[in-house]
DNA sequence: GTAGGGTTAG
C-alpha cells in the first residue's frame, strides 16, 4: 500500500497512512518511506526517517549509500560505509556495487583496490554486479591486468560482464582485444552492439564503427545517435547528416539526443538551411525540448550566421545553464556584437549563474572583435579576481589579440613576457599577425623566433615575416623569404575556418 | 524496501 503510494510520486499520502499506523510499521515500511523521499530527492525528510528508525537493517544502509551517492556526498559516503560496519551490519553485495559506483571518478577512487579485497573478504566479488562495478573500477585506473581478473573471478557471468569487458577493453585504447571479446560473446544485447561502435569510435576507427553498425540488423535510437554523434565528433558532419536522413527514411525515431547531434552536424557545417530543416522536424515529431537541445539549437543558428534566430530560441528558454549562457555569447561574439555579449554577460551573472573559463574566452575574444581595450582587460583581470579563474592560454592569446589589434604591441609583449607558463604557437602567432597588420618589423620578428622555437618552418612566420618586410620595401628579404618558403617545408597553409584559426595570414 | 553496460549542447 505504502509502496504504491511511493509509486505514484504520493508521498504525502505515504506519509499520512505510516503516521495513522504505528503498530504496523516494521524495518521494511520504514525502508520504503526512506528510499521514497531519496527517490524525490526530499533530502532533509530522508534524513529525518534515517534517524528516527528504530531499527536499521543491511538495507537502510545500503539505501542511505545510494542517497549519498545521489547527492555526490563522497565523503559522507566513505564514512556511511564505515559507521555501518560500526553498527555491526555485515555489508552485501548491494553495499559492494553502490559503494564501488559512487567512488569512481573521485578523490576516493584509490580505495577500490582496497574495496576490492574486501568484497573477497566477503566472497563477493564473484557477484555480477559486484565484478561489474569493479571493472569499470579498474578500467578507469587503466588496469587491464586487474580487469580481467575480476571478469574471471565472476563465477557465472551475464552480458553485462560481457559488456563491460568490451567497454573496458575500448576505453583502454585497446578495439582489437575488445573485438575479440565481442566475438567469443556467447551472447550479445544492443547494448553490447553499441558498446563496439561507440568504443570504436572513441578510438577514432570511424570506418570500423560503420560497419560494426551496418552489420547489427536490431538498430534503435541509441545505436544510431551514437554513430551520428561519432561523425559529428570527429568533424564527418556531412556523413552525419547522411546517416540522420537514413534513419528519418528507417522505422526508428529520433530522440533529443539524435537531435542535438543532427544540430551539431549543421552547425559544424554552416548548413542554414539544413539546420532550419532539423529543427522544422524536430518540432514536427513533437520531441519535448529540455536545454540540451534547445542549447543545440541556439548553438547552431549562432554558427549559420542567424544570431537573431538564435537569440530567439534563447530567449523563450524556460530553463537556460552555463552551457547556453556561453553559447549565445560566443555567437554574439563571432558576429562581432560585442557590446551585446558583454551585455549578455552582465545578464548572466546577474542572474546567478557563476561564469566558467569559456565565458571568458567568449566574452575576452568579444572585446577582441569590438577593439573593447578596456573592458578586456578589467575582464580579464576579474576573472581571477571576483570568480577565482586561472587565466590560461586561450585567455592570454585573447588578450595579445586585443592589445595587439589596438597597436599596442608593446602591451601584448609585456603580457607574453609576464606569463606564468610558456607561450604556445598560437599566442605567438596572435602576436605576429597584430605585428602584420601594424607593420611592426621588430617586434615582428620577436614573435617569429618564439614561433620558431615551438615549430620550426611554420608557414604563418614567412608569410607575415615578407609582408612586414614588403612594406617597408626591405625587397631582398622578401625574395630570401620567398625561397625559404619555396625550397623549404614552409608552404602556405590551406584556408581554412577562421573561427579554427586564430593565425590570421592576410 | 537497495545494485551493474550503450546516445546530446558551449
Amino acid at each position: 500500500m505504502i509502496n504504491g503510494y511511493i509509486r505514484n510520486d504520493k508521498m504525502n499520502d505515504a506519509r499520512q497512512l505510516f503516521d495513522e499506523n504505528p503498530l504496523s510499521r516494521n524495518v521494511v515500511s520504514w525502508n520504503s518511506l526512506f528510499s521514497g523521499y531519496i527517490k524525490h530527492d526530499q533530502i532533509h525528510l530522508a534524513q529525518q526517517v534515517f534517524d528516527e528508525m528504530p531499527v536499521r537493517d543491511v538495507i537502510s544502509w545500503n539505501i542511505m549509500l545510494s542517497g549519498l551517492h545521489k547527492m555526490r556526498n563522497r565523503r559522507g559516503i566513505y564514512h556511511c560505509f564505515l559507521q555501518m560496519g560500526r553498527d555491526g551490519l555485515r555489508p552485501n553485495e548491494f553495499t559492494f556495487s553502490i559503494l564501488i559506483s559512487a567512488l569512481m571518478n573521485t578523490g576516493f577512487s584509490l580505495l577500490i583496490p582496497q574495496i576490492h579485497g574486501l568484497a573477497f573478504q566477503f566472497s563477493l566479488n564473484s557477484s555480477l554486479f559486484v565484478g561489474s562495478a569493479l571493472m569499470r573500477g579498474y578500467t578507469y585506473f587503466g588496469d587491464r591486468k586487474n580487469l580481467c581478473q575480476v571478469f574471471d573471478e565472476i563465477s557465472v557471468k551475464d552480458v553485462t560482464s560481457w559488456n563491460a569487458l568490451v567497454l573496458g577493453y575500448m576505453e583502454l585504447g585497446l578495439p582489437g582485444e575488445a573485438r575479440r571479446a565481442f566475438d567469443m560473446m556467447p551472447e550479445k544485447n544492443i547494448i553490447s552492439w553499441t558498446t563496439l561502435v561507440d568504443g570504436y569510435i572513441c578510438n577514432k576507427k570511424l570506418d570500423e564503427a560503420r560497419s560494426i553498425f551496418d552489420e547489427c540488423s536490431e538498430r534503435n535510437v541509441v545505436l544510431w545517435t551514437a554513430m551520428i554523434s561519432g561523425y559529428v565528433q570527429w568533424g564527418e558532419f556531412v556523413h552525419a547528416l547522411e546517416l540522420f536522413l537514413l534513419m528519418w527514411k528507417s522505422d526508428t525515431r529520433p530522440n533529443q539526443f539524435t537531435f542535438s547531434s543532427a544540430l551539431d552536424a549543421c552547425a559544424g557545417c554552416s548548413s542554414l538551411l539544413t539546420g532550419k530543416q532539423v529543427h522544422s522536424n524536430m518540432l514536427k515529431s513533437g520531441i519535448p525540448s529540455d536545454v540540451i537541445l534547445s542549447t543545440s539549437l541556439v548553438d547552431m543558428y549562432a554558427k549559420c550566421g542567424d544570431i537573431e534566430a538564435a537569440f530567439c530560441i534563447f530567449e523563450s528558454m524556460p530553463k537556460k545553464n552555463l552551457v547556453s549562457w556561453n553559447s549565445i555569447i560566443g555567437g554574439c561574439a563571432r558576429h562581432g556584437l560585442a557590446t551585446r555579449a558583454l551585455e549578455v554577460f552582465e545578464r548572466m551573472t546577474m542572474s546567478g549563474v557563476e561564469p566558467d573559463r569559456i565565458t571568458f574566452v567568449n566574452v575576452l575574444s568579444a572585446c577582441v572583435h569590438g577593439g573593447l581595450v578596456e573592458e578586456g582587460k578589467r575582464h580579464f583581470n576579474s576573472m581571477g579576481t571576483d570568480y577565482g579563474i586561472k587565466a590560461e592560454m586561450e585567455h592570454y592569446a585573447c588578450m595579445v589579440d586585443l592589445y595587439g589589434r589596438a597597436g599596442f604591441l608593446e602591451r601584448a609583449v609585456k603580457l607574453i613576457e609576464g606569463m606564468p607558463f610558456e607561450p604556445d604557437v598560437v599566442v605567438w602567432g596572435t602576436l605576429l599577425a597584430t605585428c602584420g597588420l601594424h607593420s611592426s618589423l621588430e617586434l615582428g620578428e620577436f614573435a617569429a623566433k618564439g614561433i620558431h622555437t615551438l615549430q620550426k618552418d611554420h608557414p604563418a612566420v614567412y608569410l607575415l615575416l615578407s609582408k612586414i618586410h614588403s612594406e617597408q620595401g626591405i625587397w631582398d628579404s622578401v625574395i630570401e623569404l620567398r625561397k625559404m618558403m619555396k625550397h623549404g617545408r614552409a608552404k602556405k597553409q590551406k584556408a581554412g575556418s577562421w573561427i579554427e584559426s586564430s593565425i590570421v595570414v592576410q
